[in-house]
DNA sequence: AGCGTTAATGCAAAAGCTTCTCATCTATTG
DNA sequence: CAATAGATGAGAAGCTTTTGCATTAACGCT
């Protein structure tokens, strides 16, 4: 049940809370704004105001349910942590993101930051770029 | 000279466009915000707003001239376009920047893109950690 | 089940960065 | 030097995110 990852945070397990980690769970697409959960959430008739959204995400987010990413789109994107790390391409044109994970990259980017004196806390690596081969053009 | 830079981007030479420009190639520091950009104005006497080093930041990105960077602060930084692509590495103590180029990833980067199906325009890669070996703590 | 404590919530206001509006000013061209 | 298209500064406005505060709800303990 994930009531209990909600108590493990050290969280009270509040209809906020369970309805927004639900919505992360169920959700047509992975990457999510706080906007979009909480259009999500008024479309579900949950009566949950938008501080509240971030609030909890920002706690899921401290307690490692969940990872926020910025696309450079002024706005930061939430996803639930899955426990793999994977980076993203983005589609400048119809928004689609997916996931890659790619060890070489992984591998150089420790060596960079060995050979610069870093201690790599974490690190985002974000393509961007057009799809070619599917129904791009629309917005998803 | 830098005002034909200005022009060729189809620019007028005003003295904030030339003052700002000046002011990235003998900055200190490569990478600086909207922010730092206008503060330094005003400590060299410019009368220059705020909304003008945004306006002028923009068009010389638009032009090519400088390029933009997010590194999860909630603000972008700006730094002269050299012609030479490169990935950032930031110390989230003192917060220092550090470039690096490992063509190895790039490869790599172009063949994810290749074998998902798109066609990239741009990427950030930025790796965030702390430097180890001198005097951090300090903000710089 | 009922209580008390303490955390969580919704709403509205505010913050922080960036963009826009508009009246005024200036670079450019002939 | 005049005409014109473009640029500027100041402040207002825009957007995303955070905060303050009064109210409500969860939890632990009877
Ligand atoms: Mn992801
Ligand atoms: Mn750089
Ligand atoms: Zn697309
Ligand atoms: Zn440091």
């Amino acid at each position: 049940m994930e009531d209990q990852d909600i108590r493990n945070a050290g969280l009270k397990v509040t209809a906020p809370r369970v309805k927004i980690l639900e919505l992360l769970e169920n959700s047509e697409q992975q990457h999510v704004s706080a906007e979009d959960v909480y259009k999500m959430l008024l479309a579900a008739n949950e009566d949950i105001g938008l501080a509240t959204v971030y609030r909890v995400l920002t706690q899921f987010e401290e307690a490692g349910l969940v990872e926020k990413h910025h696309f450079e789109d002024g706005y930061s994107v939430y996803e639930l942590n899955k426990g793999k790390h994977h980076d993203h391409i983005v589609c400048v044109t119809c928004g689609r993101v997916k996931e890659f994970v790619d060890e070489t990259i992984e591998t150089r980017q420790q060596k960079i930051a060995d050979e610069m004196g870093f201690q790599i806390s974490e690190h985002e690596l974000v393509i961007y770029g057009k799809c070619v081969d599917d129904d791009c053009d629309l917005k998803p």
